[in-house]
DNA sequence: AGCACGCCGACT
DNA sequence: GTCGGCGTGCTC
């Protein structure tokens, strides 16, 4: 009688790869080292072809083979292959971390092995390293390929030695070089240095830069060219850029703002109570925390980090962007100066990242938690005892990543609470369209915080109509500008928002008409002062100014529109020398530790006025800033996105928010050519529920989210391409049937709002549909049109429309 | 990502 | 004849 069949391969188990093509593959578990010694979610070197490459072994479950990319047993006819050796003795990866990342890996399509590849530092994950060895006669040390290759003795004499711990993987430090500017544009370079110029616009657009990257984007040619820059002091080269040193980060910090007040008040405590006892079930509950600007959301949250570091578990503080992470971060290191503190954000080097991920997976059991401040990509520390993600401005677009790995922190926070047990905490004053809803509808437990703090009352809002005002004469209205003129007198301080960066957004040919426009992008080429270019802010190119017009060779241009370059000029001519004004926007910030400056500048009263883009509106507490002066608050509100109207209100609010902080009362003036514009007249009442109200009646009118759930497609080809019309057509043709098959409604294609960029077309087709796997299903039957010329993206939930 | 294999152009 | 360019395809 023949016997059963045996099974295949006890032994085996599958690892994915944390380089291309990312599959997990199927390996055999050697006997040295031990298999104990082999755990899910543990780096492994493992062969592959002729080569020896980094991996992460997977639990040997079924359900995990589409994220795997391959089947639970191995194909048939394929001899399995051992693992060389271990990467590291504690797995880097919880099964709870695995779980969550697989589960994202699902949601986007893509294989594990690829998601894990983006989620860790660049040193984790190539298999190139060396052991160093204790204890073995001749050999201190030995290189992975060795190990792979070493006989059945040798492995034996390792073994021993990793097992006592005389055996360790020594990490593979290659220290890049970066490089960044010393000065803002103009810089004294003659006009003939062309490479230099080129290094010196790179790095103003790109900021700090390892110099390999800078190399590789210019050509090797470059080099002599950064050397001289860099001897003559406009480039820095360094280990690390600047801005990621503790030390430099801490003063500007600490000066952004006064630590939150210890004590709650009444309605604080009202809130921790009943968040306490959520974050207390332990059950991967969400809450929203609802607080008008400047009602102490911050000393809520770290109250409640209190109670979940106390109860021994961690506690991650997630903020928008890295300056606003920055002042969570003093807020949190004054409350708790004997907890660990971690601060994290995406564009630390790669070795400080890589030194956080390995000691936040090397913590045990009975280690203290932890307190992690940073940016979207904390969420991917390995935590495994999270008790606590905080979610501060939760309406914020930043938080959703587009590209490489796209997702949502908002989402990726919610499947890790539930995973780990923790308590997701949502926070805004102006809380995202479909929290506010779920919030509502009883999905989301709310609490509210309806007062300021110390009992500061909110600005007075007042309308300005420049409906007559020629926008290049007159950014200001005389009335407003009277105001800006009569707040400096009281020795109190004015910001001006204008979200426009540059001097002039377009310039105008007065000979035949013509508006200067990237050829890339046919975007209108702002021009920007000081620098005398004229750029186009979506692909960063631009002409040198002055120039000739393209069509007619004529020479006289008239700049129209207004940017905050402009603005500023205008306010500091008009207020007089003993007025000083500061800029903050992207450019002013360019260059490293320069958005903190300005903002410390300003908070020590050495200016009077902040002119910038919404980047100054968040966040920022300046005693001083009585008056709040909103420039053209209709620039947001026309453009063809539905969310334009919520947009605009979270704007306003949040810009507003930053007038009368202090014991000062403080003063709001929107310049706008339609004031009855519902947007603005709950704006006037600081009235967010009333707000919510339309604009929810408006989505439900017109089916947006949150009634339906909203898929933007992107289709983009080559300017030049013959075949798009029939290409488009059979996009739509597909689209409409498949449509129809899966009950999702379909609209397009239609030329995109930002018709061609970087030498491409653009075309949008929008789904709606009652939920996510239709529009996956109608996006899956397009997907076969896709090619190399044809690309296609599927944007679930979009937050860009254009 | 690496590394093989393979199919065409300029050389000791 | 061979050395070597890098296009295509595979890796448990």
């Amino acid at each position: 009688m023949a016997s059963p069949p045996e099974p295949l391969q006890v032994n085996a188990q599958r690892a994915a790869l944390l380089s291309p093509p990312f599959l997990a593959y199927h390996y055999r578990i050697p006997d040295t080292p031990p298999a104990a010694g082999f755990l899910p979610g543990m780096r492994v070197a493992v062969p592959l072809g002729n080569t020896v490459r980094a991996a992460v072994l997977l639990p040997q479950d079924a359900g995990w083979d589409t994220a795997a990319g391959t089947a639970l047993t191995p194909p048939e006819g394929i001899a399995l292959k051992p693992v060389a050796w271990p990467l590291e003795r504690v797995p880097l990866f919880s099964a709870a971390h695995l779980d969550v990342l697989r589960q994202l890996a699902l949601r986007q399509g893509m294989l594990l092995g690829q998601v894990l590849a983006s989620v860790l530092p660049a040193g984790l994950k190539v298999a190139d390293i060396r052991y160093r060895l204790q204890g073995i006669p001749k050999l201190r040390s030995l290189r992975i390929r060795d190990v792979a290759a070493a006989d059945a003795a040798l492995r034996q004499t390792l073994s021993r030695a990793w097992e006592a711990g005389a055996m360790q993987p020594e990490a593979a430090f290659r220290e890049t070089q970066f490089c960044w500017l010393s000065q803002d544009p103009p810089w004294p370079v003659r006009p003939a240095a062309v490479n230099q110029l080129k290094i010196l616009e790179y790095l103003w657009e790109h900021g700090p830069v390892p110099v390999p990257v800078l190399l590789a984007a210019l050509g090797d040619g470059v080099r002599e060219s950064l050397r001289r820059l860099v001897d003559v002091g406009l480039v820095r080269q360094g280990l690390v850029p600047p801005g990621q040193q503790e030390e430099e980060m801490d003063p500007a910090c600490v000066l952004a703002g006064a630590p939150p007040p210890p004590t709650l008040n009444e309605e604080q405590a009202a809130a921790l109570a009943s968040l306490s006892e959520a974050l207390h079930r332990w059950q991967g509950e969400t809450r929203l925390l609802y607080g008008v600007t400047g009602s102490g959301k911050t000393t809520v949250y770290l109250a409640l980090a209190r109670e979940c570091l106390r109860a021994g578990r961690s506690v991650v503080l997630l903020a928008p962007e890295i300056a606003l992470a920055c002042n969570l971060r003093s807020a949190a290191a004054q409350a708790f100066p004997e907890a660990e503190l971690i601060f994290h954000h995406g564009s630390q080097t790669p070795a400080r990242r890589e030194a956080q991920f390995r000691k936040l997976a090397g913590r045990g059991e009975g280690d203290a938690p932890v307190i992690v401040v940073g940016a979207r990509s904390a969420l991917f520390l390995p935590l495994h005892d999270l008790g606590l993600i905080v979610l501060d401005e939760e309406h914020d677009a930043s938080f959703k990543q587009e590209e490489r790995l796209p997702y949502q922190a908002k989402e990726l926070g919610y499947v890790m609470a539930r995973r780990f047990g923790a308590l997701l905490l949502l926070g805004s004053a102006t809380p995202d369209i479909k929290s506010f809803h779920a919030a509502q509808t009883g999905a989301l437990p709310m609490a509210g915080l309806t007062r300021r703090h110390g009992g500061a009352q909110l600005p007075a809002i007042e309308f300005v109509d420049i409906k007559g005002l020629s926008s290049f004469d007159q950014l200001l209205a005389p009335q407003t500008m009277a105001m800006v003129e009569e707040t400096v007198r009281r020795g109190e301080q004015a910001i001006i928002l204008l979200n426009r960066r540059g001097y002039a957004p377009a310039m105008y040919c007065q000979d035949c008409g013509h508006v200067l426009r990237c050829p890339q992008c046919q975007i209108g080429l702002t021009y920007h002062k000081g620098r005398e270019r004229m750029l186009c802010h979506y692909c960063g190119e631009g002409v040198p100014w002055p120039c000739l017009c393209p069509q007619c060779g004529g020479i006289s241009f008239l700049p129209l529109g207004e940017g905050t370059q402009r603005m500023e000029e205008v306010l500091t001519r008009h207020l007089g020398r003993d007025t000083t004004v500061l800029r903050l926007d992207r450019d002013a910030a360019r260059r490293p530790g320069r958005l903190e400056e300005i903002l410390s500048a300003f908070a020590r009263k050495e200016a009077q006025v902040l002119v910038g883009t919404q980047m100054l509106s968040k966040g920022h507490d300046f005693p001083d800033v009585t008056q709040v002066v909103v420039a053209d608050a209709d620039m947001g509100l026309n453009l063809p996105d539905f969310r334009a109207a919520e947009r605009t209100f979270q704007l306003l609010m949040q810009v507003s928010g930053r007038a009368g902080r202090g014991d000062k009362p403080g003063r709001v003036a929107i310049q706008t050519r339609d004031a009855s514009h519902y947007c603005f007249e709950h704006l006037k009442t600081h009235d967010y529920q009333g707000f919510f109200e339309e604009e929810l009646a408006r989505r439900k009118k017109w089916r947006y989210p949150p009634f339906v759930k909203l898929g933007l497609v992107r289709v983009s080809f080559p300017a030049e391409w013959e075949g798009h019309a029939a290409a488009l057509a059979a996009l739509a043709g597909r689209s409409r049937e498949a449509g129809r098959e899966h009950g999702v409604q379909v609209m397009g294609p239609a030329p995109a709002p930002l018709p061609m960029l970087q030498g491409r077309k653009r075309f949008h087709l929008l789904f709606k549909g009652e939920d996510w796997s239709r529009l996956r299903a109608v996006f899956a039957a397009l997907k076969p049109l896709q090619d190399d010329t044809l690309r296609l993206t599927l944007d679930l939930d979009p937050l860009d429309m254009m």
